[in-house]
DNA sequence: ACCTGAACACCGTTCAAGT
DNA sequence: ACCTGAACACCGTTCAAGT
């Protein structure tokens, strides 16, 4: 057993499970092992859990690091936007990732160089350090490729049929005329009328053309 | 004891203690009972959580919904602002609650009114229904007033003092460029030189000016 | 109708003891 | 140096029993 095979096993268990299937007992059993037994290689649960945190972020790390393309000039934008969508594909593989970075209180030495990095492709974009700084307020998570979906439109009407939303039209009137249009539209979508990808892309590429218009 | 009674106790704890203090047993000693005997005014925890949850985005509702500016044309961008930053205002006062809404699963219908009254906004500005849906993802969890700081670049070296920075400059050039300069420019805050308040409105206006350009 | 005592199945963690 | 058994202090929750 060594802290690599602990946060390797941390990281599966999580995977497969979720984050609530993570439990020192559950790891230790993963691993081989009794549950004290990790408290020789761990200190306790929240440094395995900044361990894998750290281990996907590392992950993105790799992955950003072998793209190759010109960030000079007006090129700033399609290197951040690659960027951040190559971070977003790691993240769908790790879809307890998010909660768990949200829930860190120390910073990540991998959270740092992926954001060095970042504000690296803005610099060659003639961005102003002072922009920087608050390009990647700005950005926020979804810098790392994640957005926090308070509520899915979709999911509330989604699963009753078009009964439901006429029996809160009353109280909703904005939100659920909203939906009919944007259901009519686009009717193949039935299951999650939200693409939450191009979604996203559509707030990311917002935040990027103002940012190019600041620059 | 009354389920209204036990969920002001709960966001009593919270707003006191942080929402770890929340346990089932130390709500039943506010209240003044056994912990058995919330079960007979609610659910399970889960659903204290729901309550919580829905009693901040009433009073945020609440609030907005005094709100009286003119939305129409032009005037949505204020009109918005306006709403966002009032929510803004309640949620400072339940650091919580943010962390509590992304744990939630099921929608709250307090949620789903603020969300319908800020379509009604941006129809007021000539939105399509379209738009209005891919400015909720947008704007996402901003819309409530809140956004997921990552990390604070600022909180990473402003703990130690300039010289950590040397030490960590060799490896993220950038990021501890642009910090030097940042502080640099504003060395009066020393404590936290990210203001978040003027961050949160930075990308918030990112995002409304870009809706603005579409609309 | 409302409250409770005792108990259960789970946590993370400590500590003295093993090899 | 590495692992473990027994135990502790906490959880949320059930259930039969009280008034």
């Amino acid at each position: 057993m060594s802290r690599e095979r602990v946060l390797r096993a941390a990281v599966r268990i999580a995977d497969e499970g979720g984050i609530r299937a993570l439990t020192m007992r559950r790891l230790a059993e993963e691993v081989g092992a009794e549950a004290m037994s990790l408290y020789y290689h761990v200190a306790n649960k929240e440094e395995v859990l900044d361990g894998i945190a750290d281990a996907v972020v590392e992950e993105i790390n790799d992955v950003v690091g072998r793209i190759d393309v010109p960030s000079q000039g007006a090129g700033w934008k399609t290197a951040v936007r690659r960027r951040i969508l190559s971070a977003r594909e790691v993240l769908l593989r790790h879809p307890w990732a998010p909660g768990v970075f949200e829930s860190r209180t120390t910073m990540s030495p991998a959270v740092l160089r992926y954001h060095d990095g970042l504000v690296g492709l803005m610099r060659d974009g003639g961005f102003s350090n002072d922009l920087c700084h608050h390009a990647l307020h700005a950005l926020g998570s979804r810098a790392l490729g994640f957005t926090q979906e308070l509520f899915d439109p979709g999911d509330a009407a989604g699963g009753d049929d078009a009964s439901a939303l006429e029996g809160m039209a009353a109280e909703l009137p904005h939100l659920v005329g909203m939906f009919m249009e944007v259901a009519h539209d686009d009717p193949g979508s039935t299951l999650g009328w939200c693409d939450d990808q191009t979604e996203f892309e559509f707030g990311l590429d917002v935040i990027l053309d103002g940012l190019d218009r600041l620059r």
